[in-house]
RNA sequence: CGGGGUGUAGCGCAGCCCGGUAGCGCGCCUGCUUUGGGAGCAGGAUGUCAGGAGUUCGAAUCCCCUCACCCCGACCA
């Protein structure tokens, strides 16, 4: 056990420091972020920053503690870098611009620029590139654990989504890609470990690299209701296929386009905008329907086409050529330009823009569409009689039911919450900063480089969101503050308890557990209402009731019954073995 | 940044429409009682009513400005 966690003077609940509340503050919305204040895990100071109290902070070195050891056992080294970082390493990359408004960015005295760092990709690839100048030095793998600021344009959620937050985060180099993609297996194995130790239902999915660039990489999400990002999972038991939904192909139909059966009618469609409304307005399903999309682009407005009940994927739009990163719709102005008609009225027929078509819409025949005048939709539109043939490409998310990209069987959707993201950076960093080493031929090669990071305090909240109930957070046992809790009634009155309880927590503190001693003198439900609320796994009840026939009572979180619940009744004499048990220690 | 909302005691809220100088519950302090599921009784403390500027004899309340926070969207561990 962390020797931290030893301090025998703070596991007295009369010398810690406890502040639970019946009710949480308004501001609180999603369940972990209630539960955290309420059980006072976390004080807010401002939007996004947040005070771990002494409870909170237990948890989350317990979490610190399991992914240092992975790491460790993986083979990185940990070591620590400077929070606040000067510019220059940042322009560098061109990174400075790029990374934006997300960055805090400060001067010193002297007006210099710096920020506080968002993350280390710079800092790191200038250790290197200072250190390492042989293949002979090469891989090495270099983590931290360490608080990052985001300037969150929206933070929410606590500390799930905070602008201060702590970060595992570690940087590979590499002399070739062969040697890269063994330490990101590495590396997603050791994820697959922390994750799986912390108790945590977790699915690694396909991502999209999104600011910090590369070539491959993987989410670990963290799987919940309450989680922001959607993922798309095959089922079949000999697939393993899952990726982001931002990222999940929607592979082509396997039905071809039927030939046309309708002739192209204009229909008046007054007031009509809505995908919904023209499908009911027309008595035709929304699947019949196109929906076209101005979009901006860097050489002028881009058409984009989905099916009427699919939504446009903008990670992939902007993949797309000739569309503009960030993705961003056309104002209404430019619409108007493009098209000649307001939004909802807009159809591919004439249009005088590049278009782009959705696999599914490519297959389509006798669809309904936007006439390009106010009010007024076309029916029974063909392509390569109405109009061009389209260019095909993957522009929609998918949905519950697609078939999946590796053919064994149809997607399904759930939500998460990421935890962990692995990637295969290649050569970005190390060719923008010049960290070079000198191959077995003597020549010059720019490091291969992967960077893995975790989530250290986000994953407190997601644990929450997977282990609570009405009573409160149910920790797992890597994370729990305190494996045990004793919960001694009349401590401060019966010199019985007071004897009992201390030769207890003594004999189990010298076994190696990390025990409560809930010594107030607080009547007995405050006691277990706080012990359940704050989710100490296991509970030991002393009190004269149960001294009086030499027993003790157990009982466990996971199961925490009410007034009239059992509790498991254990002679004195034994609870120590009992407990080692229970404790599978 | 766009849209919506809220700021009144440590926390949860009422009072605002209809202006008259602030209240309830929890928590906190004191005393007594109580002690196996967030105790009871009695007494008590605590407010620049987010801030600023106005209207008014008088503003928590009406008007204007600013700020903070929360919720919905784009960004991410």
């Amino acid at each position: 056990m962390p020797e931290f966690l030893l301090n025998p003077f703070i596991m007295r609940a009369s010398q810690f420091f406890i502040s639970t509340t019946k009710e949480a503050p308004s501001e609180a919305e999603l369940i972990s972020h209630k539960l955290m204040l309420r059980a006072g895990l976390i004080k807010r100071l401002g939007s996004g920053l947040y005070t771990w109290m002494p409870l909170g902070l237990r948890v989350l070195r317990r979490v610190e503690a399991v992914v240092r050891e992975e790491m460790n056992r993986a083979g990185a080294i940990e070591l620590l870098m400077p929070a606040v970082q000067p510019a220059e390493l940042w322009e560098e990359t061109g990174r400075w611009a790029q990374f934006g408004p997300q960055m805090l960015k400060i001067k010193d005295r002297h007006q210099r620029d710096f920020c506080f760092g968002p993350t280390h990709e710079e800092v790191i690839t200038d250790v290197v590139r200072r250190e390492v100048k042989s293949y002979r030095q090469l891989p090495l793998n270099f983590y931290q654990i360490q608080t990052k600021f985001r300037d969150e344009i929206r933070p929410r959620f606590g500390v799930m989504r905070a602008r201060e937050f702590m970060m595992k985060d570690a940087y590979s180099f590499h002399p070739n890609k062969d040697s890269l993609a063994t330490t990101y297996q590495t590396m997603y194995d050791a994820y697959t470990r922390i994750f799986t130790r912390l108790g945590l239902t977790f699915r690694a999915v396909a991502a999209d690299t999104g600011a910090i660039g590369g070539s491959g990489s993987h989410e670990f999400h963290v799987l919940a209701d309450s989680g922001e990002d959607l993922l798309a999972y095959c089922p079949a038991a000999d697939s393993n296929y899952a990726a982001n939904i931002e990222l999940a192909e929607a592979v082509a139909p396997a039905t071809p386009r039927a030939a046309p059966a309708q002739t192209m009618q204009t229909i008046a469609t007054p007031g009509v905008k809505r995908i919904e409304e023209i499908a009911t307005f027309l008595k035709v399903a929304p699947d019949q329907t196109v929906k076209t999309l101005i979009v901006e682009g860097t050489d002028g407005p881009v058409a984009l086409l989905v099916r009427g009940d699919h939504v446009l994927n903008e990670i992939k739009a902007e993949k797309i050529m000739g569309v503009k990163s960030p993705f961003a719709l056309a104002n209404e102005t430019a619409v108007r330009a493009a098209a000649g008609c307001a939004p909802g009225s807009v159809g591919p027929v004439g249009l005088k823009l590049p278009v782009f078509a959705d696999r599914a819409v490519a297959v389509m025949s006798d669809f309904v569409c936007g006439a390009n005048s106010d009010g007024q939709h076309f029916t029974g539109v063909n392509f390569g009689r109405d109009l061009p043939e389209p260019v095909v490409v993957d522009l929609r998310n998918v949905v519950a039911g697609d078939p999946s990209p590796d053919g064994k069987g149809t997607l399904t959707l759930c939500r998460g919450i990421e935890v962990g993201h692995v990637f295969q950076l290649g050569s970005k960093y190390s060719q923008a900063m010049e960290a070079t080493y000198l191959d077995e031929a003597g020549k010059s090669q720019p490091m291969e480089m992967g960077c893995y990071g975790i989530g250290v305090s986000r994953i407190v909240a997601s644990a929450i969101e997977q282990h609570h109930d009405d009573k409160g957070i149910i920790w797992p046992m890597a994370m729990a503050p305190f494996m045990l809790v004793i919960v001694a009634i009349g401590y401060g009155k019966s010199e019985m308890v007071k004897t009992a309880a201390d030769q207890l927590y003594a004999e189990l503190t010298a076994a190696g557990f990390d025990v409560l001693l809930d010594d107030r003198d607080e009547r007995p439900g405050v006691m277990f209402a706080n012990a359940e609320l704050i989710g100490i796994p296991h509970r030991i009840t002393v009190g004269e009731r149960g001294l009086k026939d030499g027993v003790i009572e157990y009982q466990p979180r996971r199961a925490a019954p009410d007034a009239s619940g059992e509790a498991q009744k254990v002679p004195l004499a034994e609870a120590g073995s009992f407990l080692s048990g229970m404790l599978g220690l």
